[in-house]
DNA sequence: TTCACATAGTTGCATAATGAATATAAGTGT
DNA sequence: ACACTTATATTCATTATGCAACTATGTGAA
């Protein structure tokens, strides 16, 4: 059957910088919209590709040179409207990322642009960021998601302060510590970040089969 | 560019009988696997369909009859191997509905089976069911969405029962109730159910916007 | 008509969990 | 040596929860 529908992929890459959420775009190279900021995403292969998460890591690192310790199918947004070309299905994915690893790479490839101040995008890719942030700043009050936007290794301090800016609210610091620590999927290390202060634990995140969930949600007050 | 992709929708209708999660199954009329028991779906109509969701509204009208209360997209199985056609994709959606109104369509056209004690399936529909049903227990602990397996009327002991059924554990009676009254989702109605004991009032979910989510999972024992 | 029974609905209490203030520890800079 | 700041831990009042026990309200049988 004759479908004639145009299937993508596309990757929603967060990272924290600046105490917000950003989002990492990338100019268009080919037409529609040839020069506007879009997401990075881009056909699936039908030949290369053996499934859409492969399509997703393989969209993602050929265009941003980037590999994400988390990456997530979204939603899939398909239909008749998001796409000039027509009728289109966009797989879609988001990804975390650490600042510090994103910005290793030459930062000439990609936009990097606050989550709550984008301008207009081609297709439906602003409602699609919208869709990663919800995701996002809901999963955070309830998994360990927000981890992987920090370096491998990270404080307690680092961690509260990363759930902060993603739930956008300030938390109670003994609360906090208790209730990570009744949680138990970080993993301290020997290593202590000394600075001008008290030096502070480091800790990673226990690898796990599955991301750690919350029996009670972090209140958002 | 020449993709050659087949895209689907699959929707998994789950419903409550014999105390048990049971889902919604026919005979394929088509190759491949004709005559072979799998989940309502079929081809996006792109001249049709004006999305994904519109699709998967009418592949479960086409096929069962039936109008599901809850419609959500599930995940896009989207791969080169799930399908001896080709590289395909299933954008899959989840369904519920009550045993009742379910029964009231014509038995013939659909097959009922616990999602306990699947056969075989074609493609990876067994895949598709399994995801489905482990959404349904995971977000009936921290969500009204167990409300979708009743008909619009219930009682509290009917809720109740239901969320036993789906997440197969025994709940506390008066937390239960104080859970459920304190979420404050449902409306009361001025009806009761008769019976032998004492007549139970009946409620109705609230209409809302989005489903209820709950600060605090039902614990699972 | 009365009573037993079973379910529906509510109350109460001991225990657990939580919010958040406070105390202690461990660095650096002056 | 000490002030300061951050990290870490402890403590306590308040709130939430698990669950037993109680009351309410029907029907069916005697």
């Amino acid at each position: 059957m004759e479908q004639n529908i145009i299937l993508t992929v596309d990757v929603v890459l967060l990272t924290l910088k600046d105490n917000a959420l950003q989002v990492v775009l990338q100019k268009r190279t080919w037409d529609p919209y040839k020069g506007f900021p879009a997401l990075p995403g881009g056909y699936v292969h039908t030949e290369e590709d053996l499934d859409s998460l492969a399509a997703a890591k393989r969209v993602l690192k050929d265009k941003t040179a980037l590999v994400s310790p988390y990456l997530e199918q979204l939603y899939t947004f398909a239909s008749a409207t998001r796409d000039p070309r027509g009728w289109s299905v966009s797989i879609s994915y988001y990804a975390l990322l650490d600042i510090e690893t994103l910005m290793s790479q030459g930062s000439d490839r990609f936009l990097l642009h606050p989550v709550d101040d984008l301008p207009q995008l081609p297709f439906d890719h602003n409602r699609i960021i919208d869709s990663a942030v919800q995701r996002l700043r809901n999963k955070s009050t309830y998994s360990a998601v927000p981890c992987y936007l920090l370096p491998e290794l990270f404080t307690l301090s680092d961690l509260q302060q990363t759930y902060e800016k993603v739930l956008g609210c300030k938390l109670d610091k003994s609360a906090f510590r208790r209730k990570i620590g009744e949680l138990d999927f970080l993993d301290a290390t020997s290593k202590a970040r000394t600075g001008v202060h008290r030096p502070a634990q480091l800790y990673r995140i226990r690898p796990a089969k599955n991301l750690v969930l919350f029996d009670r949600t972090i209140s958002k007050i």
